[in-house]
DNA sequence: CAGGGTTGTGCGTTATAGCGTACAATCGTG
DNA sequence: CACGATTGTACGCTATAACGCACAACCCTG
């Protein structure tokens, strides 16, 4: 037995005492017999790709949340602001959270200024909603003019980049991470 | 075979075609057999999710990224106003993309005025950014009041609203929903 | 060209996923 | 209390996941 079998064990169990479903009502939901709900509950059981799919749909949730758990509960959380550099004010407006697999970020960047950014892990996306000013994004090998109202999506596992076109004033734009 | 196994096939052969991987190098970072790997990929199998959860790992990518892909393309995309009603200004920043799970809207909404929402589909996260003005949002059976520079995240699969404090001012703020 | 290495497929074997059924335990009702 | 309904578990059976191995086809190098 396997530690995410044993981890979907129980979140199997979790779904299901949510709904106030016996296992026969999940299995009627579900298309998946009572027997092997109770076995995959059990952690005796490793349930194969199509069953996972049934599970998905009858207790309607997307795939993702079949296996990790989204945080239900309601509560505030904190903004952010980072010390100002040379260059870039970097307010966090939602802090990554586990669940979620979504950052946010206010970035203002002054009059000229510059900043390279790493590779994020792979798979990691990333939206840049100019809010104002004159901004340039780096991404596959090529410099991409935004104007305020203007929004651009790129892969974040790769080297990248953000300049201010103008000489004048700062850019703001709203940086938006999606890891999946 | 069902419709997922067969969209699974395809993804995997996706993924390993991304990294130049032969069958031999799959079997290796993932602990999953060659001829295994094969039969997924022809669509002949349906795989435990022990296996899945190597497949995974050897391939570093999130769960839910193994069986739905995420659009690796660069590209802008239109934010866009929806027209005013009577008390609402709301401004699509990031449009729902299937691939991604979520949404951003910007809304401004108007002194003393109030916006009532339905529940959204199960399972819906929905955080409230204030940007500017006194802001209260109703979900959980009550109201809860933000300031500027607050956040608020909740279940949006419930009925849910938004209330301007102010008489005098209009609020703004930042709304994100996250499907999972 | 020949030979070695690589790649993906097919086969047979073993372990187990998935099921229907029976049943013990528990609960609720008359 | 007895009885019927409900619930979760165990069992035996069938289908299939997962594997190691062999091999055909292809590619590359001397």
């Amino acid at each position: 037995m396997s530690d995410i079998q044993q981890q979907f064990a129980h979140r199997l169990k979790e779904l299901r005492a949510a709904r106030g479903w016996s296992l026969a009502r999940a299995a009627t939901e579900t298309g998946v017999s009572k027997a092997m709900l109770g076995q995959i509950e059990r952690g005796e059981s490793s349930p194969t790709l199509t069953t996972l799919w049934r599970l998905a749909k009858g207790f309607d949730v997307g795939f993702s949340t079949l296996i990790e758990p989204v945080d239900a509960s309601s509560g505030s959380f904190q903004t952010r602001v980072t010390p100002p550099d040379s260059a870039l004010t970097v307010k966090t407006l939602l802090p990554f959270v586990a669940d979620l697999h979504t950052e946010m970020l206010d970035v203002e960047i002054e009059a000229g200024g510059m900043r390279e950014s790493d590779s994020h892990r792979q798979g990691v996306i990333e939206c840049v909603l100019v809010q104002s000013g004159e901004l340039a994004v780096y991404s596959d090998a090529r410099w991409h003019r935004l104007q305020a109202g203007d929004a651009y999506r790129f892969r974040a596992d790769q080297p990248h980049a953000y300049r201010n076109e103008s000489q004048d004033k700062p850019a703001q734009f709203l940086n938006l991470l999606v890891y999946r």
